[in-house]
DNA sequence: ACAAAAGTGTTTTTAATACACCCATGA
DNA sequence: TCATGGGTGTATTAAAAACACTTTTGT
């Protein structure tokens, strides 16, 4: 975190939360924090992944490099959502020994840029990863956090289902080729409720964006299903904006 | 800007996208900054109603501040919709000496927390507005503004028209009583098409909580309308997440 | 042959859209 | 009596929801 030449501004972080789908489970990807603070004390809990912003660093760049340093990943689906900047969030004492040691600054108030990632698990970015101290941890699992993450992550979570009811980006999560059953229990599982398979096909399929491939599965002990890819040109030219409104 | 005995923290800001609906136009805000620079130069432009945050400030309050000292009001709606970061994000020299003038802190570089907020321009908070140098201005004719400022208000802007497709936020903008028309004028003039009003009505009268009045219109060159009012706890009761999703 | 998940159609209900005339009032 | 904006109803189309069986594969 404190790496040396880089300046940092000690007022403002990035944190992002990361989240990523395997298993059929929701999942974020959490750093652990094990240290020893300066009355002895040893403190082993989770935080989100982030970072103090660097002197004349970009936000978004900043939050694009927290992700990369702990995922290997660029040019990945990251969106700010919104800003943590009550007084108190920095307010335990184990947090406060813990930024000044790291960061070598005495830290006093920071306001905090909290953006989401949604990136496709995969054996590569799950090594770098874990070699980064980092865990993906189911979303109905998540420990206590430092800090106000906690807070961060349960809003986090409602953008993320806000946005998926309003446009395609469950994509993200997945491989590039994907079954439509593989979509269906993302979307289930995101927005916490069961959804008829026929009615979610019918949905779906109408898209043009949904492209077949003539791959299907193999080795599976029923009937192979085939796989899909979302097309991002196809959906960008057919996108407008609904002019309905609901409530 | 500067009162003494507040020691501001020179990193962080909050800036308010404050929308008002009069004479069926929908305006914002803005503050007319006169200053003459070290160089002489005069400088006469306008400026999104903002602040840097004081010490030990938390963010929403700033900016209910903010808003309260330009408008006398208290309980606004006011949310925060974005962060804007950019390290150029002041870069004109004129904004950099007006900065430095203003607050008498050397100004590098801030992180501005932006929110928006919906009000009911009433006679009293305008003249409240005028005398605090401020003008409420058509959104179409908003002219060249300082820092990033004209970026931020059309990201407000934006937030608004995607949040007013999905929850009823008009009633912000509307004096307590008011009659269909005017709701539906605020939905055309904010949403930029025109709507039906049949359907319009069908619509916003199948809620419950559009509360008819005994109350009409008085005074007016025809057909005199009922007035309504916006039952707010009656909303919150029957509130729902829409399990539908659509892109 | 059996277990397991893929894939498919129809009906019903609800919401969105399109469209044109009469009504109450003040001037 | 006329000009003005308020207020109403119906038919069409589109989307959402409810619901159950046949298909293909590996074991």
């Amino acid at each position: 975190m404190n790496v040396p030449g880089r300046e940092i501004n000690p007022h403002i972080s990035v944190d992002c939360v990361i989240f990523g789908f395997s298993t059929n489970q929701l999942k974020v990807l959490l750093i652990k924090r094990a240290h020893t603070g300066p009355s002895g004390k040893r403190i082993k809990d989770h935080k989100l992944p982030g970072d103090f912003i660097t002197i004349n660093e970009d936000l978004d760049l900043a939050a694009s490099r927290t992700l990369e340093e702990l995922t290997g990943l660029k040019d990945i689906y990251l969106q700010q959502f919104a800003f943590f900047g009550r007084p108190g969030r920095i307010s335990n004492r184990v947090d406060i020994d813990w930024l000044n040691a790291t960061t070598g600054h005495e830290i006093q108030r920071v306001v905090t840029a909290a953006y989401y990632s949604l990136i496709n698990i995969t054996e590569t970015n799950s090594d770098f990863a874990i070699k980064n101290n980092a865990a993906w941890i189911d979303i109905q699992q998540v420990p206590d956090l430092a800090f106000d993450h906690d807070t961060i992550i349960a809003n986090g979570l409602k953008h993320l289902q806000k946005t998926l009811r309003n446009e395609p980006i469950g994509f993200e999560l997945l491989p590039e080729k994907f079954i439509i059953r593989e979509l269906q229990s993302l979307y289930e599982v995101i927005l916490g409720c069961a959804l008829d398979n026929r009615n979610f096909r019918k949905k779906i399929l109408k898209s043009k964006y949904m492209v077949q491939l003539e791959e299907k599965q193999s080795g599976v002990a029923h009937k192979p299903a085939y796989y899909y890819r979302f097309d991002r040109n196809i959906y960008e030219k057919h996108k407008k904006e609904s002019l309905g409104f609901n409530f």
